[in-house]
DNA sequence: ATTTAGAACGCACGATCGTGCGTATTGATT
DNA sequence: AATCAATACGCACGATCGTGCGTTCTAAAT
């Protein structure tokens, strides 16, 4: 009931560069102060703009939580997400998205770890539309590592006395605990130890062992 | 700064029995709203006493958010850990610190799963006294772990294959990760997935196995 | 019985929050 | 050139935040 889209024969929106770039500092702020905690004042300061513009782009607070989630997820998407695609299925391709994992949350540029568990544990507590969201987007990731874990067991790349649906279980919530963890510590062996648990699991070869630039996307 | 007790012969601080029965509320309401989203206000109501006299007996904000961390501690350490600590060392006590983690997490009681989990990832992003805080809970909390792994080592009980450092680092996180995720979907599934992974680690006996009576605290 | 220190209160303050309104500015369409 | 819808702005509103101040009440110590 927000958006009062009239008729209209050719409305040129320029505001969605304007949305792109408020988005672009709003992840990194609501990843940092929270998805409720996060203010229209701070925010509209950190992109540049002034508050009541910020509000006329998005049109409520809860609409703009919403839109800063999807570029959230954009963004894990490219960083996280579609190199793994680009890995061999089964085994590599389910490592290669651990590894992603790690190298996100490791990153300077995310001072709060990943967005989805940072928003996870903020909302978790609080039924709603924006709980039940981040609550999809955990799904499609649990989804991402549980198919790569089936493929691979197919294949016969794990050990056989493991289920696939169990080793994308642990290692899922392996990746999310790590990232709190992490966040406390800020200790470069928490990420070791979950790369040694990888090793131990989906065996030996990195992410350097195949030239990644022979593959067809 | 904020406390000035002058000098005064014998006080009695009738406070103290205010203080607990408001921590008890506090606990909760954090849990679900944070460490700084929870209002003064709020807690005041749901603890049954004015704003400014609920302000009065802490001080300062800070100040509320140091005892509800203490307080959620002795909580924390009267579910889960002292049960434990009843438990036969070794295995059997490890496995009864994650049964206990979980059992806790899984309480109608606390609709926002583990206390610390919540709050590390509120302010894991924000260096402050109340970070380094709650970093300190949980490297107690891992120490716990780790020492009851390689105890457990130490007797013969694990996988002679497995470091026991790695296993309790694996069992915490994996932990965390359960508790964050359980927060989103409330799927029983993944509480079981977890005593599965713990079955698989350090075998079967749950903790209906040995009679809990006849131990010594 | 008097004194007295702490508990609990009402009240108000400055700050900040999300939001609505009125108004220039802008660029595409007519 | 004129029209018009969308952008971005300044401003102000009610609400809520944490906090300080002064008063009343209560119970232990004298």
């Amino acid at each position: 009931m927000t958006s009062s889209k009239r008729k209209c024969k050719r409305i040129r929106i320029d505001g969605e560069k304007s949305r792109e770039r408020v988005l672009e500092s709003a992840i990194r702020l609501a990843a940092i102060e929270g998805l409720e905690r996060l203010s229209l004042s701070r925010l509209a300061e950190a992109a540049g703009l002034s508050k009541s513009g910020l509000f006329g782009l998005f049109g409520s607070k809860e609409d703009l939580q919403f839109a800063i989630i999807v570029k959230a997820r954009e963004v894990f998407t490219h960083e996280v997400v579609m190199p793994a695609l680009a890995v061999p299925e089964g085994a590599p391709r389910l490592r290669a998205f651990c590894e992603g994992y790690l190298d996100h949350i490791a990153l300077r540029e995310w001072p709060s770890g990943c967005f989805f568990a940072s928003v996870a544990s903020e909302v978790g507590g609080r039924p709603g539309p924006i709980r039940d969201r981040v609550a999809t987007e955990q799904k499609q990731w649990a989804s991402l590592l549980r198919d790569s874990a089936t493929r691979a067991a197919e294949l016969g790349q794990l050990r056989s006395k493991e289920s696939p649906q169990q080793l994308a279980f642990e290692l899922g919530v392996m990746l999310t605990g790590a990232d709190i963890v992490y966040l406390l510590h800020r200790d470069p062996e928490i990420l070791e130890r979950v790369r040694s648990a990888l090793e131990d699991r989906l065996g030996k070869g990195g992410s350097s062992e195949n030239g990644s630039e022979n593959s067809s996307v």
